[in-house]
DNA sequence: TCGATCAATCAAATTATCTTGATCCAAACA
DNA sequence: TGTTTGGATCAAGATAATTTGATTGATCGA
């Protein structure tokens, strides 16, 4: 990932494909290392049609990318994609904290 | 908020309630300080019935914070749990980025 | 080449989320 | 007290996301 100021549109991409409990398991998993497909159907004991599902919203989100090799297919975190979406937070947060004065009671 | 390592469901709850065009919307308006629910909803162009279900989304994800005072409900924004999914985020990747050995070919 | 395996994709069914309009409640003011 | 206003909530309908099972294409081994 080139630039490391998200737009809107790749923000909500990320939030929204982060905030899924399946898709939170395999981000974890993927965590450990590279895995095939297969293995992560196993070890998460999903469907493959399920599995393949939530790998294409992580991917298209630019958390995830993979790789063939023979007839095997393996996904490896993208752990800029997480950078981007904690630097994109934390310049939400330095926004907020600026300008914090209540209205008037 | 008194602690900041969120767990799953938390921060699921918060990734989830930022993940929406009218929300961020909101958290924008918000980080410009203290609004009460009727000025939102001139400046977000919202019918009374859909912001208050934004909302409520966002300040049970615990986002906001909203205070009454005579017939207005003012809401704010809550940087602490911007800052705890902060902290989530670097602590996922913390342990993402130890073991990236992908699988042999 | 044939059969088996890995994994993406599609359509249909299910489930979750959002929107809309109506109703209700509390505070304020006449 | 009666009326108005700010805002939450509810039920119904609309839309979006997820799940399931079937199909497809590619790779590999026999």
């Amino acid at each position: 990932m080139i630039q490391n100021t998200l737009n809107r549109e790749q923000s909500r991409q990320l939030l929204k494909a982060l905030a899924d409990p399946i898709r939170l398991d395999v981000i974890h998993t993927l965590a450990q290392g590279e895995r095939c497909v297969c293995d992560l159907t196993c070890e998460l004991n999903l469907s493959q049609s399920k599995l393949s599902f939530h790998l294409r919203v992580l991917r298209e989100a630019g958390l995830l990318t993979d790789r063939q090799s023979g007839r095997w297919i393996y996904y490896r975190l993208q752990p800029d994609a997480l950078a981007a979406l904690e630097a994109w937070l934390a310049e939400l947060r330095r926004h907020c904290t600026q300008s914090a004065a209540p209205c008037p009671s």
